[in-house]
DNA sequence: TGGTCGCTGTGATTGGAATCACGTTATCAT
DNA sequence: ATGATAACGTGATTCCAATCACAGCGACCA
């Protein structure tokens, strides 16, 4: 498999595509040919910290996928804060179902840190989807797993338990952007706590409390403002209980 | 239209089951030899006010159409509080996507009111994307609008403004269950108080005093438990903003 | 039709997150 | 390295929904 990966001609001046479009699991099960055929059709963009991606009402028509670095997706409530509905890493994409409708974005998506992205067009995602037809197949099962995390977030922000909502974030950061380090597991965040805050629906100084109670209860221990450790995995998973 | 369907031959006992299918949006674009297809498969249940359709857990393997009455789906807190997740009337159907993975629901579904179901198992399911492909893509189309009402509950409920929330829900209620009697909109509840709440994320004493409130403005008139006249639609979707 | 039981409305109290305020720390550009 | 600037932590206070308690009403059954 990798070797197919090498043999492929068409590389990215900036990345390696190659890799942008097998460690996305819409296109990882492809043959070479399969690939190849959508490497031809992807178009590579890059945004720095803060830059938008697209505005609410902008026309939709391409897949985002995130090569690296991480995005924002978020609308703003009457008050003027943001409620950032999705939280996008590498691997992850965006986009896709509205290409099944002609219509506007209903959020703004805005990068997080410097980050690399993968787009198809409407019209070539489409014929994609014509030349592979069992990615639909996935792109329905990514749908259901969209659904599934949408539920969770209800039930998540519903909960009048603060520590539960901040140790489950604590733990999808975890998977996410967690590396273990001489042992010890090690979160590097892309978002501030304000970010934080406005995914879960919270006040920035609620979340900073929260964070410096669990660091007191020795569960975890933070290096400056976008680090942490994780101390006692097994603790913080009970708070999500 | 109406012609052809009054030809059709298998008829259900209990209901006329012609107007089951195609009153769901899914199966109602089909044509008369489609749509006979799909009536032959389809299996009819009634249910009992309170009485579950499954709980947690249970295998998922069919698809399940709203008839008559509604359904609600929820999940339980640790605290043991309800939180009802989907409010389903008439037309609406539940367990779609479940059907292309084979897992267990993650959620019980409970009748509100004497209802009547359509269900297919999974095989027919199938049976009926293949013989009419077109299905799954308005499969997609629902699993969008899924995720866009998600999309939209998730923000309602991290909304601190109460009386905010409580409008959306009763447009929602207009919506698929208000009628006009008399040149006044008129909503008959599936839900009691204390469904509502658990649907917002609040006590079942913040809607009863929020309902109040509405009707001292002039906006609402509580005619019993489970009815309310809409005296300023205007004035209920200005606080929805 | 009356009686019962569950559902609802509302007052009093409590609790906990938002808000306000400000000193401190981190981060980034030069 | 250093200063500028934004992000963060934390105390004091306020506000509002949860909780607790109970009376009134409504739906439903005998």
């Amino acid at each position: 498999m990798n070797k197919d990966l090498e043999m492929m001609s068409n590389r990215c001046a900036t990345c390696n595509e190659t890799y942008c479009v097998s460690k996305i699991s819409l296109f990882s099960h492809l043959d070479r040919e399969d690939m190849e055929t959508v490497i031809r059709k992807i178009h590579r963009q890059s945004y720095q910290k803060g830059e938008f991606l697209f505005q609410a009402g902008d026309a939709a028509e391409r897949l985002w996928i995130v090569n690296e670095g991480s995005i924002k997706v978020f609308t703003y409530t009457p008050e003027g804060k943001e409620q950032i509905l999705y939280l996008l890493s590498s691997g992850d994409f965006l986009g896709d179902l509205n290409l099944f409708k002609k219509n506007a974005y209903p959020y703004y998506a805005a990068a997080l840190e410097p980050t690399r992205l993968c787009t198809l067009t409407r019209e070539n995602f489409q014929e994609i989807l014509r030349e592979v037809p069992d990615i639909s197949e996935k792109v329905l099962t990514y749908a259901y797993d969209r659904i599934t995390n949408l539920e969770e977030l209800v039930q998540t922000v519903t909960s009048k338990n603060i520590g539960k909502r901040i140790a489950k974030l604590l733990i999808h950061f975890l998977e996410h952007f967690g590396l273990e380090r001489n042992g010890v597991l090690e979160i590097t965040f892309p978002v501030s706590r304000e970010d934080m805050a406005n995914y879960l629906g919270l006040t920035r100084e609620t979340v900073s409390r929260q964070l410096s109670q669990f660091q007191s209860e020795g569960i975890i221990d933070m290096k400056g403002n976008r680090q942490i450790l994780i101390r006692n995995r097994k603790a913080l998973e009970d708070h999500t209980l």
